[in-house]
DNA sequence: ATCGGTACCTGCACGC
DNA sequence: TGCGTGCAGGTACCGA
């Protein structure tokens, strides 16, 4: 579920609960969210101090000094409530000295991994999709010479996008999801860089989009699902034209467009 | 390098 | 009501 703007609305909302509390227990419950020894973990967890915490692509990056971090990836269904209930869901419980963190994952797609340094999977990603420059992102596009929207989802390419903002993002940017990224002019990369920066922007602003699961750090569905122009929105009219929104399935992913203001 | 397919999980909407 | 099917914001892995 969480794309960039979800996975930083509860950065943002949960930062100032986190930072500087100290861990006193943890519990694992879910040995695919949690793949290492659960009381080795908790054991290494336990008196540490959370001295910041930040956001990699999806990932929440936890700083637990000594060069010690716990990432976590909220995969499609994660949610990280601040003192939220245990439930049926509950993969994880952290109890800090004051206050208490809940991860819930009904599907268990999430990550939570402790490490002596970053993993690998998260040092890899590719620039952030909010912080890469025009130019840079010009020179990968270039470089690549695969459909754009598999391309836009690809983490190690560009950390942060996922289903629903990559096919926005084209749309806004009026470029075809198959269109080729290494030929795409000077004028539609400078389009399809805009386009992500605005409606990024756009959804943090609105604290995300919360199609089914999603929520952030103190339970709060996000709006920005109200803005959609193209994602869920098969059958229905383009905003722009009119033309009946098109679905189809690239990279197995489902894939929503406007066939008319969005060629090839 | 890239692509397509599969796999991992569970719940829900929908059609019959 | 019940059952089967397809679909869902995620990533990883395999072979071509």
């Amino acid at each position: 579920m969480p794309e960039l703007p979800e996975v930083e609305t509860v950065l943002r909302t949960l930062e100032p609960r986190l930072r500087g509390r100290r861990v006193l227990e943890t519990h694992f419950y879910s040995r695919l969210v949690m793949r290492g020894d659960p009381e080795e973990t908790a054991g290494r967890l336990r008196g540490r101090v959370i001295r910041g915490l930040e956001r990699r692509g999806k990932f929440l990056v936890l700083d637990l000094g000594d060069e010690t971090t716990l990432t976590i990836h909220l995969g499609m269904t994660g949610r990280l409530l601040w003192r939220g209930t245990p439930g049926p869901y509950t993969r994880a419980v952290f109890v800090f000295d004051r206050g208490r963190l809940v991860y819930d994952d009904v599907r268990q797609f999430g990550r939570i991994e402790l490490f002596g340094a970053l993993p690998g999977r998260v040092a890899r990603l590719g620039p952030d999709a909010l912080s890469i420059a025009e130019q840079e992102f010009a020179t990968r596009l270039h470089a690549r010479r695969g459909h754009i929207k598999p391309l836009l989802l690809n983490q190690m390419f560009l950390s942060g996008m996922g289903n629903i903002y990559t096919d926005e993002a084209l749309y806004r940017a009026r470029i075809h999801p198959r269109a080729i990224a290494s030929r795409l002019g000077r004028e539609r990369v400078r389009r399809l860089y805009q386009a992500i920066r605005e409606i990024l922007r756009a959804a943090i602003e609105s604290g995300g989009s919360s199609v089914s699961d999603y929520v952030d750090g103190e339970g709060r569905a996000g709006f920005f699902q109200f803005q959609h122009q193209v994602y869920g929105r098969e059958g229905k009219p383009c905003p722009a034209c009119g033309t009946p929104i098109r679905r189809i399935v690239i990279a197995q992913r489902g894939t929503h467009y406007c066939p008319k203001c969005q060629r090839v």
